[in-house]
DNA sequence: AACCCATTTCACATTTTTATCACAAACTAT
DNA sequence: ATAGTTTGTGATAAAAATGTGAAATGGGTT
């Protein structure tokens, strides 16, 4: 079985070594650059499976190094934001597979965000391709079951398959236009407030651990409450 | 009826139990050890098919543990590792024909793996390997035969077709789609409707114990229900 | 042709899920 | 604090999916 490889690129020498920090213990292995002309040496040598880059940086800034790396290869990206006033610059971007993480982050978030994003891409981000872990939820898509704390609880379709998209967006804002868009299709026609109702649904059956956060004014967001 | 004989070894009492009633539900017999030395104990006296070996244990590591079974025997070992961090070195050996499942685990996950372990340990012409064992029901793929409960039951084709196919993806949800393509041909034109009724009627004669569950919006799946 | 059996289709009953509404509660901004 | 939004939630109606008995179809055999 093949190791995921992931590549590092940022300037500030502590966000590498944490970050690195983050994925080894995670099963990942890693590769560090400092700047975006290390970062395509490593990428000339190495087999990358996903590429994590940091925005701010002194000499090419992130966006620019992703142009570069775009001209040759199709590995995804994840951005690492500083700052929030960064967030719709990047979403602006049409980023299909890639996505975005926002500093300071947990480990459970980058972890989460990379085996969404290397799902996407097709790439069996864990060997049980087939099952999610989240805090206390086992997601499992083949045998479309959830444990929650090690009992099994039965959830509808449109419930399923929301905590399954909820998943593949890990603490991501998500508005209830594009939930209804991937979940019931881009041609429902209906109120909003339908998300609403399953979302209650599926707060219940979760239990007690508030995973499903609301965003006043956009809609919901799925995240491991540290304690 | 030849039974499969699996040797379970954890430090872990509840482990062992839960790991004990997944398996005794699904028609496997058990031993279970506490330990490396109580392993080698059972190993000396009984016959084991597969052994399952937790990694994290105080005394003697299951790595250690597996050292010492080669020593002497070639039975299929799968790994129970616990936390992520273990995985790479799991993936670092190269255990050829073994496997290993990451806690925790879902029932139907674990029978799937063990099934497929044997089936792939089975390459030694042996007769044994040709049946596959769920619960109560044994599926003889070279006779084409089914017993449940230990007497003959008499299928047709398509309800024999299905039916292993539904041990070969065990405890997945199957759609009505996958299973018209898969047992009829994808060129099949006709009603999905028709899967029902051949649901129908092997749920009939697999008797009253329910191995089929419907997935609802989804379709079918075979797992023997824990009591 | 008549028969047997497996397979498919159909129609209707039953069950489960989903959507909507109305009002309560929570939040935001002034 | 107050008005105006937005979200939470229980109840209920509507829709969708499944279970099932019976009838129709089809292929092969005597």
């Amino acid at each position: 079985m093949v190791q995921t490889n992931i590549l590092i690129i940022d300037d500030e020498e502590d966000m590498r070594h944490l970050a690195e920090m983050y994925l080894e213990n995670s099963g990942f292995h890693c590769y560090l650059a400092a700047n975006g002309q290390e970062g395509y040496e490593v990428l000339k040598n190495k087999t990358i499976d996903l590429i994590i880059l940091d925005i701010m940086m002194p000499d090419e800034s992130g966006f620019q190094v992703c142009a570069r790396i775009r001209e040759k290869y199709s590995i995804p990206i994840i951005f690492l934001s500083a700052k929030g006033e960064e967030w719709d610059k990047v979403k602006g971007l049409q980023l299909g597979g890639d996505d975005y993480i926002v500093k300071p982050f947990s480990p459970g978030e980058m972890i989460a965000r990379i085996q969404a994003v290397l799902r996407r891409a097709g790439l069996t981000a864990n060997d049980t391709q087939s099952r999610i872990q989240l805090g206390e939820i086992v997601i499992d898509r083949m045998a479309r079951t959830v444990m929650v704390a090690d009992s099994l609880v039965a959830l509808t379709l449109k419930e399923f398959e929301l905590l399954l998209f909820f998943a593949d967006h890990y603490a991501q804002a998500l508005s209830r236009e594009q939930l209804l868009e991937h979940i019931w299709g881009m041609d429902y026609i209906g109120s909003l407030r339908t998300v609403d109702t399953h979302i209650k649904t599926l707060r219940m059956k979760l239990g007690v651990a508030d995973y499903i956060q609301t965003v006043w004014g956009i809609g919901y967001k799925f995240e491991v409450q540290i304690k």
